[in-house]
DNA sequence: ACTATTTCCTGGATGC
DNA sequence: TGCATCCAGGAAATAG
């Protein structure tokens, strides 16, 4: 389940193979959940357009491109992999793996295929105005603007940290891990939390997710980024899926619970 | 303006 | 072994 740190590993990995490259064709499948921008208009953005770069923006992967018509526009083609997608670069010769749903003709000859099994991922192009996710990036935020955030909402604070409205690229398994961290239970009301707690919080979800960029993120079931190499943050996991194993400072058994139909986990001696 | 719940998807795990 | 059922979860849609 590709979050924050996932989608940054991948978008560099992209950044570093197809940045300077040039789209000659695309192909869109049949299946019109992945896509949420019109079928012409995914085409008509990057048809012979070139690659200026590729970064992260919130849990979403974003190209920019300058068109390839006479105005030389920029815009942006923007992935979003939900739970199961991948952006692979591949030589046209390998083979095309089930549930691929666009594949991107490069100058080089090389393709950019997306391929998402479970359709949650989204493709969109933008051209106006230009692409940002509607929450603040949690790696940016500054504290005083972190802590207004949560101001007055009485829902959980595992929810509202899911929240991309919110903050933007925080997933199921930083959230519980950053509240770990932060010694916060994952059902608090988000109002309830003192700043002095968020002021952890904040700390805690800069330093997790500082972690597992460098890590290259976690590899669950079967995420790989875009060199099909597996992150190691999965190993440094101090709650999520170790429901029942003993927590690593207090050797408490790890409790799951459900918030909001996601499963949560959390030490009930070090989160209070 | 919020918050909670439901829905979309398929592969892998589980149960009988 | 085979078949049915359940579960994972990001975000949009729906309901309250």
């Amino acid at each position: 389940m590709p979050e924050l740190p996932e989608v940054e590993t991948i978008a560099r990995g992209l950044a570093k193979r197809v940045t300077g490259d040039r789209v000659e064709s695309v192909w869109l499948g049949s299946k019109k959940e992945p896509l949420k921008s019109s079928p012409g208009a995914i085409c008509a953005v990057l048809e012979r357009s070139s690659i200026l770069g590729v970064r992260r923006a919130g849990k979403h992967i974003v190209f920019d491109l300058q068109t390839g018509d006479e105005t030389k526009h920029s815009a942006q083609w923007i992935v979003h992999l939900g739970m199961t997608g991948r952006v692979l670069v591949c030589d046209v010769q390998e083979t095309l793996a089930a549930h691929t749903h666009a594949v991107v003709k490069l100058a080089s000859g090389r393709e950019i295929r997306f391929v998402d099994p479970r359709r949650f991922g989204r493709l969109s192009v933008s051209n106006e105005g230009g692409f940002a996710a509607p929450g603040a990036e949690p790696l940016q935020v500054p504290l005083d603007r972190f802590i207004y955030l949560f101001r007055g909402r009485k829902t959980p604070i595992k929810s509202a940290l899911l929240n991309q409205r919110l903050l933007s690229g925080v997933g199921n398994i930083y959230a519980d891990e950053a509240l770990y961290r932060a010694g916060i239970r994952p059902r608090r009301r988000a109002e309830s939390i003192s700043s002095k707690e968020l002021a952890r919080l904040h700390a805690a979800l800069r330093k997790v997710l500082g972690e597992a960029i460098k890590l290259g993120g976690s590899s669950i079931s079967d995420y790989v980024d875009a060199d099909g190499e597996e992150g190691f943050f999965q190993l440094r996991h101090r709650v999520y899926g170790r429901e029942d194993e003993p927590c690593r400072a207090c050797k408490t058994r790890i409790k799951r619970i459900v918030i909001a139909g996601r499963s949560s986990h959390y030490c009930p001696v070090c989160q209070k």
